[in-house]
DNA sequence: CTAGATGTTAAGGT
DNA sequence: CACCTTAACATCTA
C-alpha cells in the first residue's frame, strides 16, 4: 500500500541496496508499465551508470543515474521494490528488473496489479510541475497548508487525497490523520476553524512521520491508530464506538461518528 | 459469484 | 468555474 511512508520506505531500501553499483543490464517483462519510454531506450540509457542517490516527492520515487537522468517509479496500488541476490528467483510479478555487476546482484520492480509506472526523465522539478504534483505533504509548512485548505472547499478529505494540492496522502493515511484531529471526512474544508486546521496539520505530520519510523523498523502501527480497526466489525479505539464507512473522494473512508463531528 | 481493494485520470453531471 | 460522482485500468481476496 504505496502512500508517502511506504514510498519514503522504498527510497530507504534502495539507498541502503542499489546506490554505486554499475547496471549491466536492464530488463523490462512487461511493458505496461514504461511511460513514455520503450524498454529498448531505457536499458541504453541506463547501461554502465550507476544510480547515484534519490529522492521522494509524494508517492513518486526518483533515482539519480546521472546529472541529467533520472529514473522515475510510481508503485501504484500494489508495487515495491525487491533486492535479489544472484541466485534469487525474482517474483513473477517483477515487472522490471535492474541487474547490476556486483555478483549478479538485481533490482526489481514488482507491481502485481499492474497500477505502477517507470519513466526515465531529465529534471524532477520540471516533471513535478508538468504533472501538476503539489508539494510533498511533509515538506509543507502550516501556512501553506492552511491556505491550501482555506482556498478550496468540498469535503477536506478530498482535498488531502489530491496529489495536486498535497501529495504523498492516500486513502487510509487520510483516514488517520482525519480520525486523529477528530474531523469528519466529509467536512466542509471552509467551515474548519483555524484551530481545527492546526489540529490537521499536525496530525499530517505525525501520522506521516511516525508511519515511516514504524515502517522503517518493520513494526506494526500502534493498535490506537485507526488504520488497525478499519472494516465492518472495526471499534473505535478512542472511544469504542463501532466505525462507520462511507464514500469521500470517490474513496471508502472509515470514521468514528462519535469522535469525528461534522460541524 | 460478487464486491471491493492502497492510485490516478477522464468523462460527464450539477 | 468549482465541485461531485462514476467508471476504467488489472488482479487478487473476502
Amino acid at each position: 500500500m504505496p502512500e508517502l511512508p511506504e514510498v519514503e520506505g522504498f527510497k530507504r531500501y534502495l539507498d541502503a541496496t542499489s546506490l554505486r553499483q554499475r547496471i549491466t543490464s536492464v530488463k523490462v517483462r512487461d511493458t505496461y508499465v514504461l511511460q513514455g519510454i520503450s524498454a529498448r531506450e531505457l536499458a541504453q540509457a541506463l547501461k554502465n551508470h550507476r544510480f547515484e542517490n534519490s529522492r521522494r516527492h509524494g508517492k513518486h520515487l526518483f533515482v539519480r543515474a546521472d546529472d541529467h537522468l533520472w529514473l522515475r517509479l510510481h508503485f501504484g496500488m500494489t508495487g515495491s521494490l525487491q533486492y535479489l541476490n544472484g541466485d534469487e528467483e525474482p517474483p513473477k510479478t517483477a515487472r522490471v528488473l535492474f541487474h547490476f555487476a556486483k555478483s549478479n546482484h538485481q533490482l526489481a520492480f514488482d507491481d502485481q496489479r499492474k497500477f505502477g509506472e517507470v519513466g526515465l526523465i531529465k529534471n524532477v522539478d520540471e516533471f513535478l510541475k508538468k504533472r501538476g504534483i503539489g508539494s510533498d505533504a511533509l515538506d509543507i509548512g502550516f501556512p501553506e497548508f492552511k491556505s491550501i485548505l482555506r482556498k478550496h472547499g468540498g469535503a477536506v478529505k478530498a482535498i488531502l487525497l489530491n496529489q495536486k494540492r498535497i501529495a504523498g496522502i492516500g486513502n487510509l493515511y487520510a483516514d488517520e490523520i482525519l480520525f486523529r484531529a477528530k474531523v469528519h471526512p466529509a467536512a466542509n474544508a471552509r467551515r474548519l476553524s483555524d484551530r481545527d486546521l492546526a489540529t490537521l496539520f499536525r496530525a499530517t505530520r505525525y501520522v506521516l512521520e511516525k508511519a515511516t519510523v514504524r515502517r522503517t523498523d518493520g513494526d506494526q502501527l500502534p493498535k490506537s491508530w485507526l488504520m488497525t480497526h478499519r472494516g465492518k466489525e472495526g471499534k473505535c479505539p478512542r472511544c469504542g464506538h463501532k466505525l462507520k464507512s462511507g464514500t469521500v473522494g470517490g474513496r471508502t473512508s472509515w470514521f468514528c461518528a462519535r469522535c469525528q463531528k461534522r460541524k
